[in-house]
This record gives C-alpha cells, sequence and structure tokens, in this order.
DNA sequence: GCCCAGGAGTGTG
DNA sequence: CACACTCATGGG
C-alpha cells in the first residue's frame, strides 16, 4: 500500500538521522526504512512530499506516521520563538526541516536506557536484537519491537549475551514493573511529575528521563543533557555544572520548546565535531 | 591499541 | 552538595 503524506517543513534526512530514533535506515536510494507498531514502513522525500509505503495487506496508516513525525507541530511558531535566543537566532533556520518525533513510550523507555555511555551505532544494533529475538515477525526483514510481555520472557542473562552488557539488568528489571498497559497511565502527567516518576525507574536518571519524557511522551518543554549538549552548553552560554542547573538554564532559556532547542543544538555540536559545519555564530 | 560513547548507581568526603 | 569509581563493550 502505497500513499502520500504532506508535513512541511520536513528534511528525513534530518528527522531520522539525527540520532533520536535507532531503527530506522537510510537506504542506497535514500529512502528511510523503519518500524511503526506492527508495520513496517518506507518513507521517501520528493521535495515537500513524503512517499509512504506500508507492509502489503495492511490498512491505512497515514495517521500513524504523521503522529511519528509530529506533523501537527507547528514550526514557524517554534522557531520564530527561539530566535529570540541570539545564539540559536543564526542557524536555526537551516534545521527547520527536524521535526522531533513521537516514539512509542515503552519502546523509547527501553530504547533510552540501552542508550546510556554507547554510541549510536552500537545502539541501534542492541535495539535490533531485541526486535530480532522477542519481537513479532512482520517482513523478512523486519520484526516489532517486543511489547513487555514479550520482552520479559528474556533473562538478563539471555540479555547480556545479545551485547547489552550491564544494561541487561535494567531491562529484565523494568519488564517486572511494568504490564503492557501501565506506562501510559503517565500519558497526562504534567512534565515534572512524569520525569519525577520516570527517574525512580532502575537504569533511568536525569538524562534518560528526559529522552523519555521528550520522545515518548511529547513533553517538548524537555530538554535532555548528554555529553554533546554539556559541551554545546559550554561552549555556545559558557554554562557549566550540575545537570539540574544546566536543566534550571534551558528553562529559563528556552522555556516551553526547549526539546526543539535541544535538538538544535546536539544536532549543530555533532555536525562541528566532524568538520561539517557550524550554524551558530562563535562569539 | 587507544579513546570514546544521547549515563546510571553506589560509595565517600 | 561534589567528586570518584565502576559497570561491559563495540565503534571510529
Amino acid at each position: 500500500m502505497r500513499f502520500e503524506l504532506e508535513i512541511a517543513p520536513i528534511d528525513l534526512d534530518l528527522t531520522l538521522g539525527c540520532g533520536q530514533t535507532f531503527r530506522w535506515e537510510r537506504g542506497l536510494d535514500g529512502s528511510w526504512s523503519g518500524v511503526l507498531q506492527d508495520q513496517a514502513i518506507r518513507l521517501r522525500q520528493i521535495e515537500g512530499l513524503i512517499q509512504a509505503e506500508a507492509t502489503p495487506g495492511r490498512e491505512d496508516v497515514s495517521e500513524s506516521i504523521l503522529e511519528f513525525l509530529r506533523s501537527q507541530d507547528d514550526i514557524a511558531r517554534i522557531q520564530s520563538k527561539l530566535r529570540k535566543d541570539r545564539v540559536l537566532a543564526p542557524g536555526i533556520k537551516r534545521m527547520q526541516g527536524l521535526r522531533i518525533v513521537k516514539l512509542d513510550e515503552w519502546e523509547c523507555l527501553i530504547s533510552y536506557v540501552l542508550a546510556t555511555y554507547a554510541n549510536i551505532p552500537r545502539i541501534m544494533k542492541m535495539v535490533e536484537a531485541l526486535a530480532a529475538n522477542y519481537g513479532d515477525p512482520i517482513t523478512r526483514m523486519r520484526r516489532s519491537f517486543p511489547n513487555r510481555s514479550q520482552l520479559s520472557r528474556a533473562k538478563a542473562k539471555d540479555l547480556a549475551k545479545l551485547g547489552l552488557g550491564y544494561r541487561a539488568k535494567y531491562i529484565e528489571a523494568l519488564c517486572e514493573l511494568f504490564d503492557d498497559e501501565s506506562l501510559s497511565t503517565l500519558s497526562r502527567v504534567p512534565y515534572e511529575n512524569l520525569r519525577r516518576e520516570l527517574v525512580e525507574l532502575p537504569g533511568v536518571g536525569n538524562k534518560v528521563a528526559d529522552c523519555v519524557s521528550l520522545f515518548g511522551f511529547g513533553r517538548l518543554e524537555s530538554f535532555p543533557i548528554d555529553l554533546w549538549i554539556e559541551r554545546a552548553l559550554k561552549r555556545l552560554y559558557r554554562q557549566t555544572g550540575t545537570y539540574n542547573h544546566l536543566r534550571g538554564f534551558a528553562a529559563s532559556r528556552f522555556g516551553e520548546y526547549a526539546g526543539y532547542a535541544q535538538e538544535y543544538l546536539y544536532h549543530n555540536e555533532r555536525m562541528r565535531a566532524r568538520n561539517l559545519g557550524c550554524a551558530f555564530s562563535e562569539e
């Protein structure tokens, strides 16, 4: 099944390639393949249009793609607010097409617990290993991300063998704590409360709680601080200190759309490290 | 071989 | 509060 979607502005390469998602891969032809719920999906960008193909024989999945790509976000409004920041202003227009994605809460929680102290290629490998071993088959190539009951069949020892290392015990513990529905009860909780709940979970600290708040629960005011963001805040804003200090700084500086500011800073910092240019002024 | 990675947990001063 | 140390391992 094939259909077209209008989302503007959007840049698929930026959105799916900037490290928010761990199951989307860019093919040699420039298309992106990934999995949403129990469907394998291929997206291709042609100018401002998104062409989508889903697993044959399934119903229309355009709604889940629109939700995944947060098609309702008013990028113009978000950027005009963030442009008031003199550091962001010079460069963010070039990242107009970068959209925060909306991930499944459970998949997001597990993925970002795995993401601790690992690089992105390795995170992708770990996430894919969970799908390959515990998810439902969708196509010859791909499986769904395992839900809680599927993943709870895994024991920490098995998971460690899949290359998860010390993270295996956290995954096992998280499966014990939840059933298939209980995470979604947090979906209407205000950000600060949600975050307080999340940091109590095994393997979840400040940074992972903010990633899950942002990408899993769609709280755009969340501002995850990893090593790259820490560097960016130091370099561009002369800010150092504890996580909570930096988080407070970001909240007062970027406000309700701090999550978008974070993605701009994150992407910029990584591109800069690879000598692929710097969007923001250095002064 | 070396350094680093979308950190978290635990213990100590 | 701040820091130090450990955790396992693959990617560049």
